[in-house]
DNA sequence: TAATTATATGCAACTATTTGCATAAAGATT
DNA sequence: AATCTTTATGCAAATAGTTGCATATAATTA
């Protein structure tokens, strides 16, 4: 949808080569939007092509040659384009609700053990959440501009995760309930 | 990722044609799980040949022939074994959440514009959820088990639609703060 | 009466995403 | 000494999803 434009924003702070893009990915940005490096290498090249970004080769000994990544005024402009577009987001696809959707019809401890799963993992989620948030924005009222927007982002992991957390509960709670 | 187990489930209850099965996808089913009808037809096709689904046609005149489709012993196994296997999900992808990362570097009313308009979103979302809660879902304690996953997805649903409504104000409220 | 919406199916082309593989060395751990 | 993780890049194939088009009629709404 817009990877090309995820990869222009974690740009607009620094230089950075594709496997350290990935890694931000894997972090802070790829919270709400995850890639894999085989896309987003695929994708810096396309940037590269159109004059988004420019590339600085740096010669490595026996691995390959490192290739650091830099926003362009034009692609400065094309984040300063896209931000008045509409805004399209993708629904979660998410087989856990589709299972839901089966409960009477198939035995009810394998969706209850799927909850279960979830709500591990939504508390994983909420943990390393809250520890980027006691280590970065420990006092939100006093944050500059340029990191509101991060901090929002953050903020809404967080409630998503805690909302997620207790529907979990409840969840188990009324499965339970359930004729095997 | 998993269209076609969708589709059969969709199928549990009643058998369907492609074109009833798209309308499905576009309330209940569809909240968590969206899919268009090119898509669901060829799916269709492919359950079909994998002897997952049978067809049973109904000759129309001026319309193409009616296609109803109906789960066959080896979809219901099918569904079955599914449930078993590990529940995968694609989180969302977003790009208000790249916008939000573009704060401080483009017009912050831009930001603000796109939040507002999410807003209204959920807004509406929300509402319908709520219809369909207060129609369909009235006592939730005398509610047969077949019933019980549905449910359970719609009041995911209307919690996650609460807790976004909720950051929308206060993400407008901290956005404002942003100088120009 | 004209236009729109609902019914009903589907192909073709394009874009996006995932999965599996491949290379190659440095550094850390067991 | 052997194994595992990290750094660093990328191709190829397969699967999934979107967009544009095409057909054809009945019923509803303006």
């Amino acid at each position: 949808m817009s990877l090309s434009h995820a990869i222009l924003t974690a740009l607009l702070d620094e230089d950075l080569t594709g496997y350290a893009l990935a890694k931000q990915f894997d972090v802070s940005l790829g919270f709400f939007w995850q890639a894999s490096h085989q896309q987003i290498y695929r994708e810096l090249k396309g940037l590269h092509l159109a004059g988004s970004v420019n590339v600085l080769e740096v010669p490595q000994h026996g691995k390959p040659d490192k290739r650091i990544y830099s926003l362009t005024n034009q692609g400065r402009q094309m984040l300063d384009s896209w931000i008045t577009q509409p805004t399209r987001h993708r629904g979660a696809k998410d087989e856990l609700f589709i299972k839901l959707f089966n409960v009477g019809s198939v035995p009810v401890e394998q969706v209850t053990e799927a909850v279960a799963q979830r709500q591990a993992e939504h508390a994983r989620k909420l943990e390393l959440y809250r520890k980027i948030e006691a280590r970065n924005y420990a006092s939100p009222s006093t944050l500059p501009d340029r990191k509101k927007g991060v901090y929002l982002s953050l903020l809404a992991g967080i409630r998503q995760e805690q909302t997620a957390l207790a529907w979990c509960d409840d969840a188990l709670d009324l499965l339970g309930t359930v004729k095997a």
